[in-house]
DNA sequence: CGCGGCTTTGATGTTCATCAAGTAAAGTGG
DNA sequence: CCACTTTACTTGATGAACATCAAAGCCGCG
């Protein structure tokens, strides 16, 4: 884990959301203020019960955010990608976080101290406005994809995930799969067999070519129909 | 002092929460703006795919949160009771609903315009991060729900169920039931044979005992363990 | 080179949805 | 008020969807 304290904020989405709220000055505050931390993959970033400290935004990579369950299995709830404010859940809500995260390749994440973030919010109402509405959007977003998945069975849900991935998080009908067969599993609430079993029935009906981790998507519209009925 | 006396808001929750950051002046405007309106058992307060206009406040009563799915069932996503905060949704992260509300009993709902919220979030911070941890809460919450009914299998998830009634919603072991036997399957995501056969056992059990919609939690122990194990 | 983790396939049993059929309760019109 | 429809509730039988168990191949890594 590097941690770097650049004022390089180029190129970062963070910036924008920033910056339609804040002056040029608090910009270049908050620049100096923030910690950037690179993950590689595997690397647990939170973990679950610790106290919140910083508001965290994903700058580059991708996450799981997971819950324990018991020693062999976790459950996983969402994945974050780039752009995505990390911490969610509960900074708002609690003073601890009920949920773990993990780095499923190389991420950077840019932290900010709750505090700063909470003193922004009394002091700058667009910024309040703006922060009120990313948020809403993230959890939304992340309530409808469980509600989606929870109608659905085996087949539909790995249909649906992987175009999930597809259009989503890697805009490309071919992708590195970003999770293992069990982790897919722990995010879709099935075994590991079973999502075997349903990727190989893609492959022999040609909608997918799968090697390894790499998933190309041959016949999504019957992918998308497959997800569709459920 | 006189402003305030005649404002009938008295004995709401939501007062208190408006208080903690608003002067009186202004809560006594508030009180002017704001509309109460009563919806019977049954009634529809909020279609999806309407235009959202107002910020609502869940007075007293019990709502149902669901999505149309074709014409024969629907998909209940969460009830909210006294003093939620029924729209939390998409407030404030789309123009229109994403999901439709209905009364399960008598249900009085207290509106305010939706700018004049985001209003007030602008001028006054100290009411901004009240409702963004109000908020954050509600949602939290409600991914909790789903996300620890959608790891059950029948049994636990029924246990789970009755007892987020007994002890979050009625606060007591013996209820009525809110919800028909087909709702209750559309809750948890069962079909309604099945939510039959299984309170048909617990009562069979001695786990509860069952009149209707009366349910009486005899058990309660018991209904924890099967709760927790799934 | 052998150990542990990930992947894959097959066989078996459990959980649950679906179908069918019947009873009770609740509203509806004559 | 009673026949009549409709809706909610209940139980049983059957089959489909899925978990579990078992076994083996694969691959990276010390």
């Amino acid at each position: 884990m590097n941690k770097i304290q650049t004022c390089d904020c180029e190129g970062c989405h963070l910036k924008s959301l920033f910056f339609e709220s804040l002056g040029e000055i608090d910009m270049g505050e908050m620049c100096k203020i923030k910690t950037e931390k690179s993950y590689y993959k595997g690397e647990i970033i939170v973990e679950e019960g610790t106290h919140i400290q910083d508001f965290m935004y994903l700058k580059e990579g991708l996450i799981k955010v997971y819950q324990r369950n018991g020693e062999i299995s976790d459950q996983i709830i969402s994945i974050a990608g780039p752009q995505d404010f990390v911490s969610i859940f509960t900074v708002f809500s609690d003073t601890h976080y009920h949920y773990s995260m993990s780095a499923l390749e190389e991420t950077t994440i840019c932290s900010i101290d709750l505090s700063i973030i909470k003193d922004m919010i009394l002091k700058n109402g667009k910024f309040a406005i703006i922060l009120l509405s990313r948020i809403s959007e993230a959890t939304d977003r992340v309530i409808k994809l469980r509600f989606d998945i929870s109608r659905k069975q085996l087949h539909g849900r790995i249909a649906y995930v992987l175009l999930h991935f597809a259009d989503v998080i890697f805009k490309n009908t071919s992708f590195d799969l970003p999770l293992s067969r069990k982790e897919f599993g722990e995010f879709i609430g099935m075994t590991t067999e079973n999502v075997i079993r349903t990727l190989s029935e893609f492959r022999k009906d040609k909608i997918l070519s799968i090697n390894g981790k790499t998933i190309n998507i041959i016949n999504s519209e019957l992918l998308r129909k497959i997800s569709k009925a459920g």
